[in-house]
RNA sequence: GGAGAGUUGGCCGAGUGGUCGAAGGCGCCUGACUCGAAAUCAGGUAUACGGCAACGUAUCAAAGGUUCGAAUCCUUUACUCUCCGCCA
């Protein structure tokens, strides 16, 4: 959420913000919205202070044992009149708040301009695509004929878009997590975090799935489906629990940069993505992620996402998988984000880079939604800035080691940093 | 699932209808004292919105209600704790 302050005072300014994220404000309307609520509000605060001077007053008379029959004739009507408008008020305020909630955030200087993925900036790549010798094939041609991978099962038990992993090609997804964390854990100095997967509506305005994207969302309901109990959520990425873990919460100053981390299942609905990447483990409603969050100091949010960007790129580099670094422009960046990098890992099979982790600042968009704050020099609350970024996607790493991976006879080398997490196994043989 | 007790400021804790945004303590800040520190003493110390300001309004878990007036009374919800049951 924007902070309406900005609104109030440079309109045009927030107009011209949102115009590059291809936004246009309707100032009109925010402008009516606000005279009303000004209007509303200094009335409903005008009656609030004559009822309470009399209520003062009755309460000094009857505390003296004088008569205040006469008090409460005059205040006798405030009480109706004064209810009507608090909820005229509420209803405003609740107005701009929506409207508030319904726009993104505004882009950092750096972000560059742009409509679609085609204008994103190439930042860096490193590594060198290999040179196969024989025809590649792609992840699911290859696990299938190891018998490992099973799409078949998956849609038996729950429909498309799901996988169902058997014996090496389980391990192997195991053993990228375990060793995702251990990475960043031991030696990126983030905090390894075990939370929940469902979760309530208030967590997710914070992080701002809610209200704009809830049909991206899978949700339960407490006491089952014919229950009329609290709708819950299952999370779509860590990132929510993470970083919603200090909503509401005043931090010491010392206490930051909070640096969190999880390993965590991720459910997607992924509603109007139907025919994208309907083959495969790319783009399914389950899957896992290790998750980086930060929390740090507004003066130092941009040197962080330089930093988580460049942790989840050791991830690429010790597995050894080609990648490249993506500056997102203003037409495909997150709602919530100012500036975000895409590291986008090399498919031989798809012949391109493919998104594997999304690094973003989100400024002050998500604390201000969440009041997540700290105590700043002078002694003040302040809002923290909330960065997280994907230390990765394990199940897109998964597919990005079966294809760079991939043997002439149809198996799978494991990288040599994952072999201590599978036992010693060094292939996936046919 | 059943029974009971709770939820007040950064923290502890008082407050059961009126001048209470809230006693007292702790912590923190400023000043005095000191070569400096500790101790002591004095003052200050929530957030948001409106207003140039004075000041006003709202907020005592959340929502609703009663009342001229609610931290205080009533209803519902959430959460915490204790005991019983069940369970990995």
């Amino acid at each position: 959420m924007l902070d309406v302050n900005l609104f109030r005072h440079d309109l045009s300014a927030v107009a011209a913000g949102l115009a590059r994220r291809g936004v246009t404000l309707d100032v009109a309307r925010f402008e009516a919205l606000e005279r009303e609520r000004k209007d509303l509000q200094t009335r409903t605060q005008d009656l609030q202070a004559k009822r309470n001077a009399l209520s003062k007053q009755i309460g000094a008379a009857k505390g003296k044992g004088d008569d205040a029959s006469a008090l409460l004739a005059e205040v006798a009507g405030i009480g109706d009149e004064t209810k009507r408008l608090e909820g005229e008020l509420d209803r405003v305020q609740r107005d701009v708040r929506d409207f508030l909630l319904d726009l993104p955030n505004l882009t950092h200087a750096s972000t560059p301009v742009g409509k679609s993925a085609d204008d994103n900036v190439e930042v860096r790549r490193w590594g060198t695509p290999r040179a196969f010798d024989f025809p590649v094939k792609d992840h699911t041609d290859l696990g299938e004929a190891l018998g490992l991978l099973d799409f078949a099962t998956a849609a038996k038990l729950s429909g498309a878009r799901f996988s169902f992993l058997r014996g090496g090609l389980a391990r192997l997804h195991r053993a990228l997590a375990q060793f995702m964390l251990d990475t960043q854990t031991r030696e990126h100095g983030y905090t390894e975090c075990y939370t929940p997967y469902i979760v309530n509506a208030e967590t997710l305005v914070g992080t701002t799935q809610l209200p704009k994207f809830e049909a991206d969302m899978f949700s339960v309901r407490k006491g089952g489906t014919e229950g009329d109990g609290e709708r819950l959520y299952l999370i779509s990425t860590a990132e929510i629990t993470l970083t919603n873990s200090v909503r509401g919460e005043i931090l010491p100053a010392d206490a930051l940069p909070l640096k969190l981390t999880a390993h965590s299942p991720c459910f997607r609905s992924e509603a109007g993505s139907y025919g994208k990447d309907t083959r495969g483990m790319i783009r399914q409603h389950q899957f896992d992620k290790v998750e980086m969050v930060q929390i740090v100091h507004p003066e130092k949010s941009y040197d962080a996402l330089e930093e988580i960007t460049g942790h989840a790129e050791v991830i690429l580099q010790r597995l050894e998988l080609p990648y490249r670094v993506v500056a997102l422009c203003t037409g495909d960046i997150g709602f919530a984000s100012a500036k975000t990098y895409d590291l986008e890992v090399w498919l031989p099979a798809q012949n391109t880079y493919r998104e594997i982790s999304s690094c973003s600042n989100c400024e002050a968009f998500q604390a201000r939604r969440m009041q997540a704050r700290f105590r700043n020099a002078a002694g003040k609350p302040e809002l923290v800035h909330t960065l997280n970024g994907s230390g990765l996607a394990v199940g897109r790493t998964l597919v990005a080691v079966m294809e760079n991976y991939q043997r002439a006879d149809g198996g799978i080398d494991v990288p040599a940093v994952l072999q201590p997490y599978m036992g010693g196994t060094t292939v996936l043989a046919v």
